[in-house]
DNA sequence: TCCTTGTTCAACCAATGGGTTGACAACGCC
DNA sequence: GGCGTTGTCAACCCATTGGTTGAACAAGGA
C-alpha cells in the first residue's frame, strides 16, 4: 500500500480522522485544537495527524511551540478522479444495458409465442 | 470502522480491490474470473469480494455454481458527496482568505501613510 | 536560566488485515 | 450416484494499525 491514492483512502476510512479533516476545511487548527473535541490521548491524535500527513491531505509549519495543521485540499482531486472515471464508465455500460433490454424486449414482442425465460432479475 | 462511508474508503484503499472495482465497471465477472490476472489465491480473492460487498460496492448472485459479481455504482456517491462538500468548503475558505489577503495588500499601500485597519466587513 | 506550553518519540499491547493452506459445500454433467 | 468445477469457511501467520503511558524535545516567557 505505498502509492498515494490508497494512502489518501485508508487516511479518510477512519471517522475521527475524516472529522478533523471536516473541522481543517473551515480553519487551520493546532494539535491540541484539534485534539480537544475526541476522547483519546494528545499522543494518538499526533497519530492520525501523521497519517492525513502522509497521505498528503494536510501540511505542517512551524510557528512557535505550535504547529499549526492545514488542509490541502487539492489531494482530493486524486479520488475524485478517480471515482469519476469509474462511474463514468459503469453508468456507460448500464445505457448500454438498457439498450440491450430494450432491444430484448422488442425481441420478446408478445405476438412471438417463445416462453420469455432467463431474464427475471 | 462500522459506517458505511468508512467501510467504502477502506476498500478503496487497496490497489487490487480498486483494480477489481475497475474492472467491474466494464463488465459482472465470476470470482475465477476476476482472480485470474492476480497473483494471489483464490481466497485471497474471495476476501477481498467480501470486503467490497460488506462495504456495499459489489453484490453476488447466485447462478449455477458461480457467482458472478456485479458492481454497484450508486455507493460512490456516498464519496463524492462527502470529499465535494468539504472540497467546496476548502475552496469557500480560501476566497475567503484571498479577500483577506487583498485587503492586507491595500492597507499595506506605500501610498497610504495611515493603515487601514478595521476596514473589514 | 529555569519553567511552561505544545508536540513528538519510544515501547508496548490488542485488534485487524491480507495472505496462506486444507477441508468442504453446492451445483451441473455424465 | 460419482466427478469435476466453483467458491467459501476455518485456522493459522505475520505485519500494520490505533490506542495506551512515560519520557523527551523545542521554543518562548518569567
Amino acid at each position: 500500500m505505498t502509492d498515494q491514492l490508497s494512502r489518501v483512502f485508508a487516511a479518510l476510512a477512519d471517522p475521527t480522522r475524516r472529522d478533523m479533516v471536516a473541522r481543517l476545511t473551515e480553519a487551520d487548527h493546532t494539535v491540541n485544537d484539534l485534539a480537544a473535541p475526541y476522547d483519546v490521548s494528545l499522543q494518538a491524535v499526533s497519530k492520525h495527524l501523521k497519517v492525513l500527513e502522509e497521505a498528503g491531505l494536510v501540511t505542517r509549519t512551524r510557528e512557535a511551540q505550535r504547529r499549526p495543521v492545514h488542509l490541502e485540499a487539492e489531494v482530493f482531486d486524486l479520488m475524485t478522479k478517480w471515482i469519476e472515471r469509474y462511474r463514468r464508465q459503469a453508468e456507460e455500460r448500464y445505457s448500454r444495458l438498457d439498450a440491450v433490454l430494450a432491444r430484448m424486449q422488442d425481441a420478446d414482442d408478445p405476438s412471438s409465442t417463445n416462453p420469455q425465460e432467463g431474464t427475471a432479475s
